[in-house]
DNA sequence: CTTCTTTCTTAATCCACCTTAAGATTATTA
DNA sequence: TAATAATCTTAAGGTGGATTAAGAAAGAAG
């Protein structure tokens, strides 16, 4: 083979091609992000640039997991491409979905961030999926040069605060199959991408009982 | 009588006692408020004095709601004495305990202070109670002028949100059983403190089941 | 002390949702 | 392409918890 003896030909140009590629695809991750953050604060030319410096892609496999349930979460990070759940794990080792999240979306672990305290929830991509994460430090530090951007996580902690509030109250005061269709309305694109008994795990019933709402409603 | 004519000397005598009593217990409520923060952060003398004097003092009598569903809350409030609940109210008029406090507890629509949107919940007094409030612009003023202030608050609002994300989990993973366990050696002293169909509507179930579970239990 | 209100209990009946188990589809991977 | 794994469906029987209705206790108020 060409390539005992060193790289062919072929081989070189697939490689530069990957390159440029890989710097393009960089390049539209971060643009992603920063389009993100203006959709709710203003930033300049070079505020946007420093954001993005303080971001770090990282690249998921299907099934790979971000965050294991005990380490220390320590970074924020935004879901650029793919999709992703939160679930923690109860004594008899069953699974329960906290979260999903698409691209646009912020997945965490956010007490274990907060408090610097292990993690109860593992988060997992469910595609090949890829994250920009900042650093616990370096996002305080971002902080102090970049004043707009504690007022974006200062909205997005409280937005996450409403969002389980919310849920509690209607995991607490509605049946199985209001909350399923509220699902469909509010996650619909959600719905589409994750198999169906993760949708059961997230609104708290067996994937046996959502089939039959599922057939009842058709 | 004698206060037709203007006031008796007994009549002046015991407003002169109310009087001092009232200094003597104010001075007392601010104290309890103090002790509570300087368990978490530590405040100079003169700080205390400034913290104090941000806090105004309210007096509620048993069942007064001290914010309606609707308003928009803009205090911070701490129970220096008695219970309260917050609680919301459902399309069918059905009421849903989200959180019960007593002395050295937060109580408020969260979600309504931080966004200035109106109110979900209903936060009433259980007992004839004091609270201290801190409205929201003042708080603010308070937070640079006392940095440490800004810390105990930014802990209590991560508090908040790790204490309902426990409950959504248990709520969605437990049964009701192991929920009035688990309430009952948590809360043990609110327990005692408020009538049975409140907890059975904090756990989510009816008075009549919670009774049978009780019985079950005995 | 009596009356009214609030709170708690009991019991019968009913429904939402779970469990188990098996088969049917649909993806993955060899 | 076959084989294995992952996912979805169906059905029978069981259970947790709701509903309704009635009465018992315990407070609060006149």
């Amino acid at each position: 083979m060409t390539f005992v003896k060193g790289i062919s030909v072929i081989e070189k140009n697939s490689r530069f091609l990957l390159t440029c590629f890989s710097i393009f695809f960089v390049l539209k991750v971060k643009e992603k992000l920063i389009k993100h953050l203006t959709q709710t604060i203003t930033l300049t030319n070079e505020e946007a640039v420093i954001v993005g410096n303080s971001f770090k892609e990282r690249h998921l496999e299907k099934k790979e997991v971000l965050l294991f349930a005990g380490e220390i979460s320590s970074h924020m990070q935004f879901i650029a491409e793919g999709c992703l759940r939160a679930y923690y794990m109860d004594e008899e080792a069953k699974e329960h979905i906290v979260q999903f999240g698409i691209e646009g979306w912020w997945v965490n672990d956010l007490y274990s961030y907060l408090t610097k305290t292990p993690a109860k929830q593992f988060v997992q991509a469910l595609e090949k999926s890829t994250v920009l994460q900042i650093n616990h430090d370096t996002l305080n530090i971002l902080y102090k040069e970049v004043p707009a951007i504690e007022r974006f996580f200062r909205l997005k902690f409280e937005k996450a605060y409403v969002a389980f509030q919310e849920r509690t109250l209607d995991v607490m005061s509605k049946t199985a199959e209001e909350r399923y269709l509220e699902f469909r309305t509010k996650y619909r694109d959600i719905e589409q991408r994750v198999p169906q008994y993760m949708v059961a795990s997230y609104l708290g019933i067996t994937p046996e009982f959502l089939s039959a709402l599922r057939k009842k409603m058709r």
